[in-house]
DNA sequence: AATCAACATAATGTATGACATTAAATATAT
DNA sequence: ATATATTTAATGTCATACATTATGTTGATT
């Protein structure tokens, strides 16, 4: 980051910017400016126009700008500074964007992938044992008895899965958790869809998430933290037979 | 902390509100809501009062508070909702303000904590390792070197030692590493600081780093592996020291 | 010519007011 | 009682004016 030559400014012009993105126009500021970054090909060091141009050249008030602006950069994203305006302090892509936290991840680190969640999955298990008071017991129980049900009503088996994931997640009662499972979940979509579908990987799991919750909501945490980790061996030995099938 | 059922709305009046931060004015809007909120009791589930009151009772334009609370938003610290108004999310304390994306921990968790970064650090390892070009390897070396000297000279070592691991996160590649680890570590800042300040907690890593970033450098995957390895367990000794003292 | 101080400038930072939008709360009709 | 329309209180957005501050530039002093 500190190598970058500070000098190399790279600012887009008015024609440019007008010829980037006067098509996108009710597009979600982040997303237009990604879009905008990336085809002006501007990388990290480079500089940013100015708020108000910006503003002006996708139709929105410079308000809106700023908060995009001032989330990328607690993101550290950009920096911002007085004179010196907007930088770019991190690549931006608009692969990222509908997965904004996304791992990019090719087959073979899905495994270190996986050791990852893993640990954090449990932890979740364990806090929210702790945690769960009798009102939110009720709701986890209800919650992943009805979504049971939808599943075995034929809907995808991943809105069951995601929901009851989530409702743990909820359960301890820390967001951080949610937020870095997600993280790195979200790599893990990628194995659902083509080219090698494995839209099956995980269902297997589902059973067990009843027995979890009522684990959880009893606070036996070892039960439950014995249930999690059975799921995370199921999940893990499908993926080192996707893997295997693929060499 | 999750024991607040979402129904209880707690505002605040605007007597209790002029009396808790009338004498705090300079101060950044953050800080003073975090002030706020803690003097207040506010908890989970708690509703703020109105961006347009704390405005004026802090002594603020709209706008910043508005940026205030859109970056609490983005960090998962509080839900915001148009007539609903602003609600916790998180606990928030002053303890927590130079620390924005912090897992709050007790002590007793310290060694869970460390036990996810663990993984994710010696994966930007092996990561970095397959991924470093010519080029980075001469920055990595450079940067280790400088830091070192840095320190040497008497810095503090946090310094050193977070401008070294950010040059590891950068050479994997994936921008990603930078961003989980962050938030899992700035939770260990606690530590450093009172009340049983351990300033010096894994300032005896530092001499492994030039080694390590030479291993990097040179492809040496087990070595380098190794190298961070032992850095973590020399982390974690010292993390399970402080936790026996406090008992 | 080199260095330093004063000034100009261009960007972000802040304040404010008006209006748009939306979701909760309330009233009304069935 | 339940569904539907209305009100309303909050956030969301825009626009404008001004404050602040890093940077760049000019000019004086050595």
């Amino acid at each position: 980051m500190s190598k970058v030559s500070a000098s190399k400014i790279k600012p887009i012009d008015a024609e440019m910017l007008e010829h980037l993105v006067a098509s996108e126009n009710g597009r979600d500021v982040l997303e237009a400016l990604t879009l905008m970054i990336e085809r002006a090909g501007l990388g990290i060091g480079d500089r940013l126009p100015p708020e108000i141009e910006i503003a002006k050249k996708l139709n929105v008030g410079r308000s809106k700008v700023r908060e995009a602006l001032i989330a990328w950069q607690n993101m550290g994203i950009v920096t911002r500074n007085k004179k010196a305006g907007t930088r770019l302090a991190a690549e931006v892509s608009s692969n990222d964007l509908h997965m904004p936290l996304t791992l990019k991840l090719e087959a073979e680190s899905l495994l270190r992938t996986h050791a990852v969640r893993r640990p954090l999955e449990i932890e979740v298990v364990r806090v929210a044992c702790r945690n769960v008071t009798e009102q939110q017991g009720r709701v986890i129980l209800a919650r992943a008895t009805e979504l049971i049900a939808v599943y075995e009503a034929g809907e995808d088996w991943r809105t069951a899965d995601h929901g009851f994931h989530i409702t743990i997640y909820e359960a301890s009662g820390n967001p951080l958790f949610e937020q870095l499972i997600r993280q790195i979940q979200d790599g893990f979509n990628a194995i659902y869809e083509a080219p090698f579908g494995r839209a099956h990987l995980g269902q297997a799991t589902i059973p067990l998430h009843l027995p979890l919750a009522k684990a959880i909501v009893a606070g036996e945490v070892k039960i439950a933290i014995a249930y999690m980790e059975q799921i995370m061996d199921m999940v893990e030995a499908e993926v080192r037979e996707v893997m295997e099938e693929q060499s």
